[in-house]
DNA sequence: TTTTGACCAAAATTCATTTTTGTTCGAATA
DNA sequence: TATTCGAACAAAAATGAATTTTGGTCAAAA
């Protein structure tokens, strides 16, 4: 990694921070030049604006989130177990950037509010479409048309972020043995 | 229905159309008095404050919801029918209603918005485990434990309300095959 | 029993002023 | 050359006093 890159991540990992403790407006690119050790003005010369640092921030902590999950998916061998890990890991990655989040679920992210959120579903998506294809190839899996992958991708997906908001709005405990019960229900149909 | 119930019925109308025009701050109590054709201080002969003609309109609404799902659920014989039209309905009511879904989901209907928001996915979870739970006692469906028809509406509910969300923030169509592929996977798992 | 206008305190809005913040740029530094 | 920085500035946000609107009360009227 050069001198360059590595610079860049540790603005990132301090934006990160402040974002996730005083949310995207009452972070100030003072703050985060201050918390990184530099003039604001030198923030500049390594990203475009505010919201390049934001839409940066983001990005990688998408990219974490996903080796993250991945490595934890790739453990397992069956489609089954591979999709119950997957939700449980999404959610628990989910849970650690609580604030983050929120940030991109809230209007406060504007106007790039909807596409970072669509970013983040879509990625998702394709993310379990390629699990249940893999699933396919391997003939774990036969009833199944190749194109219903999409459908039941996004619906698994949409049970996913409902639960994950369910548990947000219900104020209730992540509960793991209801991820294992949703796969466990939607996975008959697949067999 | 006695004259009072009949007035307090029209302020209610009024005010649900103006809260969801206008949203809930937006909205005063002198545009509602005006509506409805009295002064304001009328009101509150029939309401406690704003907050209470709030509440009050939702919870109408809400059995407005209840009972036009509940009459095309009953027209359906089988549990599989019945849980599909149940989110299909539920969802055209829930769009029908938009705006006040808006209110409900924001926090501009402080401060009792989670309050308000829970209700409405409690109100649907018992439904459902209603209608599981009588697919149970005719015996039409035989595999699921007792205690676990708690979850599984839970589930379903967590699922439903997902994929509205989803439908909101993708800027999606309304797809009913959605739906009827939710209930289609999540059914065998009660044979 | 129901409705109302007058009334009030609290909240919201307005607006002029000041401060903060995002961004640019030329010069300094390394 | 590649980075960093302070000065500068317009736009945005915060402030605070003055004004208007709004939620809510009440005694009197209908």
């Amino acid at each position: 990694m050069s001198k360059e890159e590595e610079l860049k991540e540790r603005i990132l990992v301090e934006a990160n921070q402040l974002f996730m403790r005083f949310g995207l407006k009452k972070t100030t690119m003072d703050d985060i030049a201050k918390s990184v050790g530099m003039a604001k003005s030198s923030l500049y010369y390594y990203f475009k604006n505010k919201d390049d640092v934001f839409e940066s921030v983001l990005a990688r902590e998408m990219d974490l989130m996903r080796i993250a999950v991945d490595a934890e998916v790739r453990e397992k061998t069956t489609l089954e177990d591979k999709l119950i890990t997957h939700n449980i890991s999404f959610q628990e990655q989910v849970l650690k950037r609580e604030n983050l989040y929120r940030i991109v679920k809230s209007k406060e992210s504007n106007p790039v509010f909807d596409q970072n959120l669509q970013r983040i579903v879509k990625r998702e998506v394709e993310y379990v479409k390629k699990l249940v294809t893999y699933g396919m190839v391997s003939g774990e899996i036969t009833s199944i048309q190749e194109d219903e992958v999409g459908d039941f991708a996004e619906l698994m997906v949409a049970a996913l972020f409902g639960m994950v908001q369910y548990v947000f709005d219900m104020n209730k405990e992540f509960d793991n043995n209801k991820f294992e019960h949703l796969i466990k229900i939607m996975i008959p149909r697949l067999l």
